[in-house]
DNA sequence: GTCTCCACGC
DNA sequence: GACGTACGTGGAGACA
């Protein structure tokens, strides 16, 4: 690819910032919008644009050699505020700490500089983007060069390039200052034609091309009025077209070279934030990769160890397992660095696993270990034979816990967020994609891993301390840490598939969708990708002349609840939805699940994520088990393919009802939500008979279903378009659905207030075990943010609380199936169910065992209810 | 490789 | 009236 430049003019964006933003200043006194406004834009690009050549260009004092065309350039505008004037040398100041360079050059614009490094870069075939709030710019726009224009506030711009201003402007670049010399501009007081606007002067060069044409025709030009002031203002005309052109052989002394940029870095810039009260603005360049390559880390001792001794250790260590790719049931153990107080060592894999004194340490409870990943770090050992005991740290855990909405939870992102910095990124030492790999000095690689044990034993404290003070120590250390290990095993355990049966739907399928494409084409009259939404849309709705219902950024939308409305209309539409499913399951349930499958075992071993979700659920990949198909009976059947792993075992699945509007009743005290399930009573009936205000036995199953959709919303948090997509009504009925919703259950309400209130003052809501989901947009004057903060503080201690209670039955059932001595063990967790594996003679105790574990793993007050049952497949527990 | 669209579960 | 609307994972096509 091409190097990229970026050009910058500073004024502009400076200018645009300041009056884009209120009139912020520091804790010194000094005003900081501009400053603050044109970082944030500078951040914007550094992390999109990735530039290799990076300059900010600005004006050079009063006069410009325009001024001697016209003395009268630029006249009549105001003086630049002085609280904005005093922020350029502190801009100076910013772009020094990131290492930018700037120019100015006296007696021309920034304009100039731009237009001569953006030709020169252009005709080098560089890809060049300039960034500014002044149309005049757009006449810099070529194949190469976009121009991109702020357009509300800073840091939205729109990107120019040919088509786009064809599109925008009907003009070609070439003409953007033939169209500045007939229109004119008074901010640049600059006179174009009297009387001729955007209009007129886009009609002209659509009609003569250009300027010099235009007067070359005058006769041709139709109005007698506009022939006359074109033919009185010629000299204006043409001078303007002079001031508006940019000179791209400004005699410039920086080359592309000087503008070379490697990225910041990260202390400087933190340091000068610091300074300057941008508090806001660290985590973007903390959590940055890649940009402190200068800072070279310091040094560290490390023993690289063959021969493993018990005296290594003292019973408080660091261990960190590496591995470069993140499934941890496959990828190699490239190697193990293990860091106490006084030493740091690092072990192959291959020296580790047959040293009895590594695996004695490893397996020895008294021993305390500190990870990152406690279960990945198990599971990778247990493919060696290793069953690692004593983790008494997880700095995964700990990160997830006290803030679920970073993203990035890595060593290295992690030590960076917590103030250390010495530890690089992966990326950097082993590349990223295809061509990620361990670097060919061992020393290289083994400092990284050491350095990372490093990092894990020294966070431990701080990050134990801030959980004590979230009071989130009991949730980490008795929940989450506990059940990693639970997960572990589950995962290492795997679940057995019947490959065969799994093959044969796949046949049977392929057979099925051969002949309803078939159907397909012949329907549509030709052939085309079927799978491709891009292909099907005009065939539906230009070819076919079926209604366009909803349209997508990129075309016609083709999805289900669009072709369901369409079904009556063309017999093509249930096909296409029939081959929709049909093709969904073939692709990813039944080929998706053959591909992860173990080749030697059929067993499946998917990875919990359990520091992913915002709300405290777990997430499944490779393959993801949570989402096997159950609502159609056709999908149902994969199920079929999930069996218990010996013989004359069953399946055995145990779910919650409703737990999360249980959990609703309990949160929010709410009297007749309580009631209606201390009397078990169907929770969607009885919403609909409050909600509708008919008895109980009045309840039509049209009105139970549209109170489920409620429900439904109530616990997924979903807005009034959300609910009325979901019942296909308006959005005005949806919203009189909620608030009749309200109304009937006034408890809820006031608790769904109350959360709100709470999250606004704290900026946080909680879960039951004191989960934390943070909610910065609480306060925000957008609208539509502030509404989804709002929907996010109601639901996520809903739905978070769920979670905890599916997860302390999970560790209280492991712990009860080991005391009792079952052979049943858990195979999977989907957010309210628990799928085990046991023996058909356990059956009996189990379901008594299962069902007490999770109906009394914490007392709210309501009753949990639990339904179990079991059969030869998960298809058939159900 | 990354994005978009679509579809599956809770 | 804004503007994009519960949480996830994954497959396939399109584009670079």
């Amino acid at each position: 690819m091409a190097e990229k430049v970026v050009l910058i003019d500073g004024n502009s964006i400076a200018y645009r910032a300041f009056f884009a933003l209120p009139l912020l200043n520091n804790d010194k006194g000094v005003y900081t919008n501009a400053v603050y406004g044109f970082t944030t834009m500078l951040l914007k690009i550094l992390e999109e644009d990735q530039p290799d050549h990076l300059l900010v260009a600005f004006d050079a004092g009063k006069t410009t050699f325009r001024h001697k065309t016209y003395t009268e350039y630029k006249g009549g505008r105001q003086k630049t505020p002085s609280e904005l004037s005093e922020q350029f040398p502190v801009l100076k100041e910013l772009l020094d700490a990131f290492g930018v360079k700037y120019y100015q050059l006296d007696q021309y614009e920034a304009d100039d500089i731009i237009g001569t490094l953006a030709t020169q870069a252009g005709d080098k075939g560089l890809d060049v983007k300039v960034i500014s709030g002044d149309k005049d710019l757009l006449q810099l726009v070529s194949d190469n060069i976009t121009v991109s224009l702020t357009k509300k506030g800073i840091t939205n711009v729109d990107t120019y390039d040919p088509a786009f201003l064809l599109e925008k402007m009907e003009v070609r670049p070439d003409q953007v200052i033939d169209l500045k010399a007939l229109m004119g501009d008074s901010s640049d007081n600059i006179p174009g034609v009297p009387g001729v606007g955007e209009k007129t002067a886009v009609k002209l060069l659509k009609q003569f091309d250009k300027l010099e044409k235009v007067y070359e025709n005058l006769d041709e030009v139709s109005g007698k009025k506009l022939k006359e002031k074109l033919e009185s203002n010629q000299d204006e005309a043409f001078m303007s077209k002079e001031l508006v052109t940019i000179d791209r052989q400004s005699p410039i002394e920086v080359t592309l070279e000087d503008l070379a940029f490697p990225g910041y870095e990260t202390q400087k810039v933190t340091e000068f934030f610091k300074e300057l009260g941008f508090q806001s603005l660290l985590s973007r360049v903390q959590g940055e990769a890649g940009n402190d390559e200068a800072a070279e880390l310091p040094d560290i001792d490390i023993e690289v160890v063959e021969n493993i001794n018990s005296e290594m250790f003292t019973g408080q260590e660091a261990l960190v397992v590496e591995m470069l790719y993140d499934n941890y049931h496959q990828a190699p153990i490239e190697g193990i660095a293990i860091v106490n107080d006084t030493k740091k060592y690092v072990l192959s894999i291959e020296d580790a696993s047959k040293s009895d004194e590594f695996k004695q340490w490893a397996e020895d409870t008294n021993k305390e270990k500190w990870v990152f990943d406690a279960k990945g770090t198990v599971v990778a050992l247990l493919r060696y034979g290793i069953h690692v005991q004593g983790i008494t740290f997880d700095l995964l855990l700990a990160s997830y816990l006290i803030n679920p909405a970073e993203n990035n939870h890595d060593i290295p992102a992690i030590s960076h967020r917590m103030g250390e910095n010495a530890v690089k990124y992966d990326e950097e030492v082993y590349g990223k994609g295809a061509k990620m790999k361990r670097p060919d000095d061992d020393d290289v690689f083994y400092t990284h891993i050491g350095r990372k044990a490093q990092m894990v034993y020294q966070l431990k404290a701080s990050a134990e301390e801030q959980l004590k003070q979230n009071e989130q120590f009991e949730l980490y250390k008795e929940l989450e840490m506990p059940l990693a290990l639970i997960l572990g095993q589950m995962e290492h355990r795997g679940v057995l598939l019947d490959v065969d049966r799994l093959q044969g739907m796949g046949d049977e399928l392929e057979g099925r969708l051969e002949t309803v494409q078939a159907e397909i084409y012949e329907l549509a009259g030709e052939t085309f990708n079927l799978n491709s939404p891009k292909q099907l849309g005009p065939i539906l709705f230009e070819k076919l002349e079926l209604p366009v219902i909803k349209k997508t950024k990129t075309g016609y939308s083709t999805s289900a609840d669009v072709l369901e409305q369409l079904e009556e209309k063309h017999e093509i539409i249930p096909k296409i939805l029939l081959y929709r499913q049909l093709g969904k399951l073939k692709s990813t349930y039944i080929e998706g699940l053959l591909k992860v499958v173990h080749e030697d075992t059929n067993k499946i071993h998917t990875r919990f994520n359990q520091a992913l979700t915002q709300t405290g659920r777990l997430s499944s990949i490779d393959p993801n088990l949570q989402n096997i198909p159950i609502r159609l009976e056709e999908g149902r059947k994969i199920r079929q393919a999930f069996v218990p792993s010996k013989e004359g075992w069953v399946m055995f699945a145990s779910d919650y009802s409703q737990i999360e509007l249980r959990v609703l009743a309990h949160i929010a005290k709410d009297e007749k939500l309580m009631a209606a399930f201390k009397e078990g009573q169907d929770i969607h009936t009885q919403t609909a008979s409050e909600v509708f205000g008919v008895d109980k036995d009045d309840v039509t199953s049209d009105m139970r279903r549209q109170a489920k959709a409620v429900n439904f919303g109530i616990v997924y948090g979903i807005s009034d378009y959300g609910l009325s997509q979901s019942l296909g009504i308006s959005r005005k009925e949806a919203q009189a659905f909620i608030d009749k919703y309200f109304e009937s259950y006034p408890g809820v309400k006031e608790y769904m207030e109350d959360t709100v209130r709470e999250a606004k003052r704290t900026g946080y809501v909680t879960t039951f075990m004191n989960r934390r989901r943070y909610l910065p947009d609480i306060t925000s004057r957008n609208f539509n943010k502030r509404s989804f903060a709002e929907r996010t503080a109601m639901n996520s201690p809903i739905q978070g609380s769920a979670a905890d209670v599916i997860k302390k039955a999970m560790i209280d059932l492991d712990q009860k199936l080991k005391e009792d001595q079952f052979q049943a063990r858990m195979l999977l967790q989907v957010h309210d169910e628990l799928i085990l594996e046991a023996p058909e003679e356990e059956v009996e105790k189990l379901k008594e065992v299962v069902a007490s574990v999770m109906e009394h793993t914490l007392e709210l007050n309501v009753p949990l209810e639990v339904d179990y049952s079991y059969g030869p497949t998960w298809y058939d527990a159900k």
